[in-house]
DNA sequence: CTATATTTGCTAACAGTGTTAGGAAAAATG
DNA sequence: CATTTTTCCTAACACTGTTAGCAAATATAG
């Protein structure tokens, strides 16, 4: 019965040809000009193909989100691997966090619906979470080993995000005028700046 | 002469009721809906009509986005004539910032192009430096109250709006989980550690 | 091997979008 | 009153996402 397994092998071609060359044309052109209708030409499938792999246009976004957060989620964790020191690993993840959104520039955009409608994130509670238990353990550490105890490690999780995600939807506003050089030091001093007020 | 005057004033009365009647479908029913043709259907005019008050969608879209910098500005500049001191003049304009963006999220989702296809904010160029002078200004000045003098105020106004703008739209995001109390105590913690590191 | 059932993938349409060419009607000017 | 100018509409173009319905290819059963 190697029929229906032929089958789904063929299908899951199909579905990945889509998704690769949906990915292909985001990196040419952007979010903005991707079309179900491009990708059919693209794959030589005709238009109603690509909705018996995808409910909608949504769902292939959708995809990617999912498969950017995984990736961003590996990057911090080997970053955060690193080091044993709360207080770097911090910094290193910050690092990686930055590196991340400015070699994925359309990842970043999709995941956090920077200048395009934005994917519904809400239904990527599951990879969220994954980021955020990364980033909420060594600030419970650095806050435990200090003085400062009463702290709210949730509210200072979400400070240190806030940060990084300023600078970042900031820095890839189109036309923005501070060099990349500058921008790193804004980072560094920033995070600088939240592990001293943490500890 | 009255006529050429009465019939700028006719076409100005036209330019007007479209920019309301959009504004007011913006805040019905978000920018995603908003089109042309909605517009002209709501100002009982033909599409063309619009055409000859807005060069294309992106200039209506434009109008607003300034609108709201201009509204940005104001309310900043108001918030910091309360006080003198540079450090209380931060906290009230992280303040005002925080509130504008709150109780104006279409137009802070246009200037920012959170979430939609974003207007092009570089055009927005004056309109933006307004609101930089405004906020330097106080860095400035606990700089060089301070003994720390060698920070770099471009690079401190940029790390105090990345705060600002980071936290705002990780709030806005979709089904975001965060009570609004939370919120605010996350902002004035990150704004109090940014003031406590540039004195 | 044929007949039936199923899967597959197409054409063509629907309902939208922004934008514009060209012409008809209305108004102002001589 | 005739002519020019302005105003404004119809209709189209070129797109978008999405889906109904049908034809062809394939697999299954007799």
């Amino acid at each position: 019965m190697g029929i229906a397994e032929r089958r789904l092998r063929q299908k899951d071609e199909v579905r990945s040809s889509i998704l690769s060359t949906a990915w292909q044309m985001v990196k040419q052109e952007g979010w903005q000009s991707l079309s179900i209708r491009k990708i059919a030409d693209a794959i030589e499938y005709s238009v109603p193909v690509i909705y018996d792999h995808f409910e909608n246009k949504e769902a292939i976004l959708m995809e990617f989100a999912k498969e950017g957060f995984h990736l961003l989620s590996k990057k911090i964790q080997l970053a955060k691997g690193k080091y044993s020191d709360p207080a770097e690993q911090l910094k290193t993840v910050a690092n990686a966090y930055w590196n991340f959104a400015l070699k994925n520039k359309e990842y970043y955009q999709l995941m956090y619906g920077l200048g395009m409608p934005g994917c519904e994130i809400e239904k990527c509670f599951a990879e969220r979470a994954d980021f955020r238990n990364l980033v909420m353990e060594p600030i419970e550490a650095i806050i435990a080993k200090s003085r400062n105890s009463g702290a709210n490690p949730c509210l200072k999780y979400y400070t240190f995000w806030s940060i990084l995600h300023g600078l970042i939807s900031i820095k890839n506003m189109r036309n923005w005028d501070v060099s990349d050089g500058l921008n790193k030091l804004v980072m560094d001093d920033a995070i600088e700046g939240f592990i001293k007020n943490l500890g």
